[in-house]
RNA sequence: GGCCCCAUCGUCUAACGGUUAGGACAUCACCCUCUCAAGGUGGGAAUACGGAUUCGAAUUCCGUUGGGGUCACCA
């Protein structure tokens, strides 16, 4: 049995897209449930295209969700490689070279789209004279056409869908080598996919329209082929391709937004596949023994942010409290302004973990319901302090009696403060609602927190009882 | 528009000819409750349509409709 190869060929064009993210996925599981090689292929072939730092951020991509290639390469340097090959095309009268300019080819475009046409090259230099052509090349800037079969079909065999035939009269002499002498896709890619001995390519559905050009490469140059797995797109909610339009797309958005990597992980694969009727839950090492082809699924998949929220939740709520202090501290640094972040760092993050995992479907959550570290309250009324109780005797009753408590109490861990707080209710015959709700708006100030005795817990004797009298004297 | 792909609750999906069509997110109701969550219990919600094959079809075949993708010297 041959070696499982297969690769992610991302171009270093922008930012990591979500859905190219969701492709390297199933490589990167596929080639390590068969014990085969993950190849990182760098699609640099658009010169006009590459944005600064592509390749590094593709690369941090990955790793972010610890996924390590094994084999990398960068297809602008291996220009010569393709120009042998197409050679060896022309040479075999296989391909040729096209003069035509941009101007002309537009003007033809128009010409067809005016008489309802379809649009594609004519082949006018398809059987021009080779000697001609040989001697122009010397002095003039072309590019390189494969010749498509004219006649006949082209069978095309994906892995989830099976057999896909297309008619020979659709293809046109399509660009193989553009005039600055690099490739186009369609034949990088298949020169590399063969010279690299790729043995699944794994890519998006929309390149199942340009398989039958590389199926005819392959066949022009008597090459194998290897097995093609065409991956369902995935789509935003308008089911269309998902774009910048739609929100965050690129995987340093999630990660701003407060996404962690097990539940980005664990959400990305179940889109466009499932273990079965019931598990969807899975750890990184798990999906590498799970993780089935087969189950691959035909249609696309919606993004659905709600579930990503849940999952995330969930793995918020779950991971352990080191590893969730960790991912607060460094979101909370990313996020806020460093004055506040020297505050809050002056807090154990463990403890912030565990105040906020409960309630934060993202990190930026835990943030927001951390902000009273940092944020004293401050008060624009009265009425906001005594909103919780039936009067201002009574809000400052329960001030002044909580104060007196307090500072009675050394002990501030939550049970014990539990404890204390729920017999001065009944010592003064008030609901919780009316002592706590007082103390959570006077402690934080906040319409949303985490509950008032975590809150109380963390900031810790002296600067409660200050928030408290604070409070006091405001009223 | 040509070509290609796809079609199960709103969404992600399970089912590999025989199930009361299962699970999850979301949603609704109730419980819990210091806010917000989390958690618990329960409810509603799907095989696009029409033929054919078969004792029997979500599942196979054909058509219709719908959706998506793609038609560059971009990938």
């Amino acid at each position: 049995m041959n070696e499982t190869r297969v690769r992610y060929a991302p171009s270093p064009t922008g930012d990591p897209h979500i859905g190219n993210l969701r492709s390297a996925i199933f490589n990167w599981l596929f080639a390590k449930k068969e014990n085969g090689k993950f190849i990182l292929r760098i699609e640099d072939t658009d010169q006009s295209r590459i944005v600064k730092n592509g390749i590094e951020k593709q690369q941090e991509a990955l790793l972010w969700l610890g996924m390590q290639w094994d084999e990398l390469y960068i297809q602008s340097e291996r220009k010569s490689i393709y120009a042998k090959y197409s050679q060896k095309l022309i040479e075999e009268d296989k391909a040729y070279r096209c003069y035509a300019t941009e101007e002309e080819l537009d003007e033809l475009r128009q010409k067809q789209k005016s008489e309802k046409k379809i649009t594609r090259y004519d082949g006018r230099y398809r059987d021009y004279d080779k000697e001609k052509s040989l001697s122009r090349s010397k002095k003039e800037p072309y590019v390189i056409r494969f010749k498509s079969p004219q006649n006949g079909e082209t069978q095309c065999f994906d892995k989830i869908r099976g057999g896909i035939t297309f008619n020979n009269k659709e293809l046109d002499d399509f660009v193989i080598i553009k005039s600055d002498g690099f490739p186009t896709y369609h034949f990088a890619n298949v020169v590399d996919d063969h010279l690299m001995k790729i043995s699944h390519v794994m890519r998006a559905e929309e390149w199942l329209p340009s398989l039958p050009k590389h199926v005819n490469i392959y066949n022009a140059l008597g090459w194998e082929m290897p097995t093609f797995v065409h991956l369902p797109m995935i789509l935003a909610p308008d089911k269309t391709k998902l774009s910048k339009r739609h929100g965050a797309t690129s995987v340093q958005d999630f990660i701003d937004q407060g996404y962690i990597k097990p539940a980005m992980f664990n959400f990305l694969v179940l889109l466009g596949w499932a273990f079965d009727d019931k598990t969807e839950q899975f750890t990184i090492n798990e999906l590498k023994n799970i993780f089935d082809i087969n189950k691959i699924s035909k249609s696309p998949a919606i993004f659905n942010k709600e579930k990503l929220d849940w999952f995330n939740g969930k793995y918020i709520r779950e991971i352990n409290t080191n590893e969730l202090a960790k991912e607060i501290s460094i979101f909370f640094e990313n996020s806020i302004e460093p004055n506040n972040f020297n505050i809050i760092s002056s807090y154990d993050f463990k403890k912030i973990a565990n105040m906020v995992k409960e309630r934060s479907k993202t990190l930026n959550d835990s943030l927001i319901l951390s902000e009273f570290l940092f944020k004293k309250p401050k008060f624009e009324s009265k009425e906001e302090i005594i909103t919780m109780c039936e009067s201002d005797d009574q809000c400052k009753l329960v001030l002044e009696k909580s104060f007196k408590l307090l500072s009675d109490t050394k002990d501030f861990s939550i049970s014990n403060l539990q404890n204390k707080l729920k017999k001065l209710m009944d010592d003064l015959n008030l609901k919780p609602k009316q002592v706590l709700g007082t103390l959570r708006i006077v402690i934080t100030n906040q319409k949303i927190s985490p509950p008032i005795f975590d809150c109380l817990n963390i900031l810790e004797k002296e600067e409660s009882l200050i928030r408290i009298q604070t409070a006091i004297d405001y009223l």
